[in-house]
DNA sequence: TTGTACGCGTTATCAA
DNA sequence: TTGATAACGCGTACAA
């Protein structure tokens, strides 16, 4: 007969407390390195601790202080790299102020979003990391008006003021633009993101500031939205085609955008950048591994991640500046020249 | 002077009894569906809790169930799309059935496996999915010890019963090098990930067995361990064509390898697949999008993060399985053909 | 069907 | 310096 499991009860500050025969109280001060423990105490609690591998358990000190040293972060696509990026560079920052991140997808859809955020203000985050489904700002209001610290990633509202950390993406489209001009480009093709978007809004006028400054007329039959994924980029291109645009670049909302593009084209018999340039935006991992390196825009993204998540844990402390009071950080992209365009 | 600004409290349960006039106890039992309540107070009382938006503290709850429906994923990198895409498939899995994720990052480093795995078992995580660090168990043995539930992503120790889902490493490059040989190739590098990694060790056998079967010799001269990474893929090759090596064809241990190694043979005017064969393993989502379209060992990531998340589920159930009832799933890879080989 | 009393494990307050 | 006591917000016996 199999001897039953015997369930390990987990060890408390009791346990602890009666072990060193000191009060449950003391044992609790001397681990968490209070004052107003004499240091023998303090060692022999420590010891006690140890012994058991005692683990505070921080559902019960969470609701007690009133804090859980908790993230929550809540992203479009995970599996998207720049918001892996993104998100690697939050857990990296929060793990070293021993904060854990609570991760929730979205998928740019507004029910999973407003769903998400009332997950995690139950689960009592001190905190919330959010790159917003623009489709609605109902979640990021709830969350001002229950004054939950927030930041918004990537995204903003230019209705609402809210702390967020953004790219400058107007800047970073122009730049991109312009050097497709530098290169003789007259009749830039732009497809991109949806117009819900914030980026995809400040890409749009980038690209009309950079064909203003050269004199270029804006048309706007050259920008096609797409959904922001490869096959975005390639039903773009293989539509722009049929329908006989004339174009000798592009300028793709993302990365992931102008690999779809470069397929579509390829298949075309079109060179690259030979035919027709191509440039994207993000310089995910692999833009440079590719063949043609991908010409594209840099947007800091681990940073953008360090940065939100610094700002975030800030707001949270007691004496934290109110979200009213820290604004916007803007990171400055950057062009990076490879071979595509 | 600015008005003090008034921090809401938070509506609590005593809130909604006194409000609808009943004891907390049956706010409670209304609200979480228990029944003997009369549809009349139950009805009552979800009117009172929807008019305040009462939010249940999942901490208490937590406390108090000793339950936190909540899921510790631990993996080695979220910026990597195979780790990030294996997470996607847990999120959603997990979300659909009311559970939330703690992430952590371990960067192959034992030290932080260690600190995340003590994280989560203070915060009462019902169970874990982990990529181990297989540099050491000592964090798989711990959570065993404590009974607490766990699946390992991807990798496996041999000498240690404990539930994982992976894919079937041995079969995958096997059939990877099968097909090079098929399409002639009898000088076959292979850049292989560390060799504490059970995956590395496996494909190795993998590679093996596709030799033996057609009767090539193994070369162990032709097998070069690297990081995993890109750069290393870019560093093997370099070192091969120094050394003077021969072969026509190259397995990769992932498609980021893959993508390393073809950069250094282009670097060396080295067509492919006409000069040198490539092939990666893992599939990532961008594998057919690049040029040429990398021929690789496709593994079912989503699907592995899904059925991880149900196998884990499944045992944090009251009435659950024990771990060493559950066992090993493997998936099945599966040969993709594209361009480099 | 409803209410009272207690406990989950911790920290904070206050008196000794 | 230490200890007793009361919370934090919820769920669960048990009694009414």
């Amino acid at each position: 007969m199999p001897e039953k499991a015997r369930v390990v009860r987990p060890i408390t500050l009791r346990d602890i407390a009666r072990e060193a025969g000191v009060s449950i109280n003391t044992a609790s001060r001397a681990l968490t390195g209070k004052p107003d423990v004499s240091d023998k105490t303090r060692r022999l609690v420590q010891a006690v601790a140890d012994r058991l591998d005692y683990r505070p358990n921080q559902l019960a000190r969470g609701l007690r202080q009133r804090k859980t040293a908790t993230i929550g972060v809540v992203v479009a696509d995970l599996a998207n790299p720049f918001f892996a990026e993104v998100a690697e560079g939050i857990e990296r920052t929060a793990a070293g102020e021993g904060y854990s991140i609570i991760v929730a997808n979205t998928e740019e859809n507004e029910e999973r979003e407003r769903r998400a955020v009332h997950t995690l203000v139950e689960r009592q985050v001190d905190g919330i990391l959010i790159a917003p489904t623009q489709s609605s700002d109902a979640s990021i209001r709830y969350l001002l008006q229950r004054r939950i610290p927030v930041v918004l990633l990537a995204r903003f509202f230019e209705h609402l003021q809210v702390p967020a950390v953004i790219n400058d993406d107007r800047e970073g489209a122009r730049l991109a633009v312009r050097h497709l001009i530098q290169r003789g480009h007259r009749d830039i093709l732009y497809l991109n993101g949806p117009p819900y978007n914030s980026s995809a809004r400040l890409r749009l006028s980038g690209y009309q500031d950079a064909l203003q400054e050269a004199g270029i007329p804006f048309r706007s039959s050259l920008v096609i939205s797409t959904d922001a994924r490869a096959a975005g980029g390639y039903a773009a291109i293989q539509q722009a085609l049929a329908a006989g645009l004339p174009f000798t670049a592009v300028f793709c909302f993302s990365d992931y955008v102008s690999f779809g593009a470069i397929r579509a084209l390829r298949q075309a018999r079109l060179g690259i950048p030979k035919d027709v340039a191509v440039m994207g935006y993000d310089d995910i991992d692999l833009a440079g591994l590719v063949e043609p390196a991908l010409s594209t825009v840099h947007i800091a993204k681990t940073r953008l991640g360090q940065v939100a998540a610094r700002m975030l844990m800030g707001m949270m402390e007691p004496s934290g500046k109110q979200a009213e009071r820290v604004g916007v950080t803007v990171l400055a992209p950057q062009l990076v020249i490879r071979e595509s365009a």
